[in-house]
DNA sequence: GTCGTCATGTAACGTGTTACATGATTTC
DNA sequence: GAAATCATGTAACACGTTACATGACGAC
């Protein structure tokens, strides 16, 4: 647990705005963050264990009537300390593996037609992602919070739709020069491909 | 070596193009593909040793005087249909974690002014990113391939081309809002704070 | 009655990076 | 003489997902 752990500082980023359970944390990676960090409960529940055992954190147990109890988590100094060392460095570069662009790249060892099918999907995937980002976009006009965080929020998810519209406009470009490539070659075939 | 493995096509796709060594292999992941793919040695040799056990592989020896002997690969009839699945298959969403975002997203717990400096870091690093992508569509261009190999080398770089112009469009917006919030909030605080 | 949600956690497995080990040759 | 390049490979470790285990409640 030191270098590459990145799991535990999104964990204590989050509590900083509040005591929450595993639980919790999870749906509001998935619902706040989703679009550019995931973490599994299985990633959660143990880093939540190694933050407290350490000192990071402190646990108070909730009992819920009916429902399971619930550990809600809260930062200590010294887990603030850490966040905030780690909030001044500069942040690693990602390592990025898109494999609908592994299989464009390779797609001579395929057919032109294939290509295609797979780009007209990724591209449908992205529409439909730019129609989700554009209701968040309204949540989060309408959630209730600082102006501070609100602007935050808003950035966050302004990077999302910038990406989303690059991809889209990439999408129709390979679209066209595939089409037109694959235009050139029939004719050049029925020309007796010289 | 089931589910998620994709180092394995990876491999099996810059091997349909020519035989090639390991170490070969290496390089070529970072100069054609690196900025969407990336693999390392200590992935590349046991998987080429598991695809040639399984018999998607075929290895030649070649002594060379001075030199390492080279274990030059190349896709089996076997390995080619393994290929041919995968490509056909729709490429899995990606998992994408960005440390920038999520900083910014926690920029409430941190000043304005390290935000600002994380983003001024990043679109510097875009803004070289961008130099790269324009240098290398040149090498592209230059290079001796089929205009089909050109076609798809072409879109994979354009993509990449399209997200750095769209980073670098979100680090200006971005910059611009915080400032903006920054001086609003200054301003605030010197009417009183209401 | 079965499925989804709430809630915690563990275990198994696979993926992926880094460092180590070896060793010759070329470059500074 | 030190360091980089060529070339292969292994071992240790960290990261991360998925499935499993448990168990009650509420909805269909």
């Amino acid at each position: 647990m030191q270098k590459g752990n990145r799991t535990q500082f999104a964990v204590l980023g989050m509590l900083m705005a509040g005591p929450r359970s595993g639980y919790d944390l999870k749906r509001q990676f998935e619902e706040q963050i989703g679009h550019f960090w995931s973490e599994s409960l299985g990633q959660i529940y143990p880093t939540l264990a190694r933050l407290k055992e350490e000192g990071s954190l402190r646990v108070r147990t909730e009992k819920t009537p009916g429902r399971p109890d619930r550990k809600v988590y809260s930062v200590t100094e010294r887990g603030r300390k850490k966040f905030d060392a780690w909030f001044d460095e500069a942040p690693a570069r990602e390592r990025v593996r898109n494999e609908l662009l592994l299989k464009v790249f390779f797609g001579t060892e395929s057919s032109p037609e294939r290509v295609l099918e797979h780009i007209e999907r990724y591209e449908a995937e992205q529409t439909e992602t730019g129609r989700l980002y554009r209701m968040f976009s309204q949540v989060i006009e309408e959630r209730e919070v600082s102006d501070e965080r609100r602007l935050y929020w808003r950035l966050a998810l302004a990077s999302g739709r910038h990406i989303n519209r690059a991809r889209l406009a990439w999408c129709r470009e390979a679209k066209a020069s595939i089409r037109e490539h694959r235009a050139g070659a029939s004719s050049a075939a029925g020309k007796g491909s010289a």
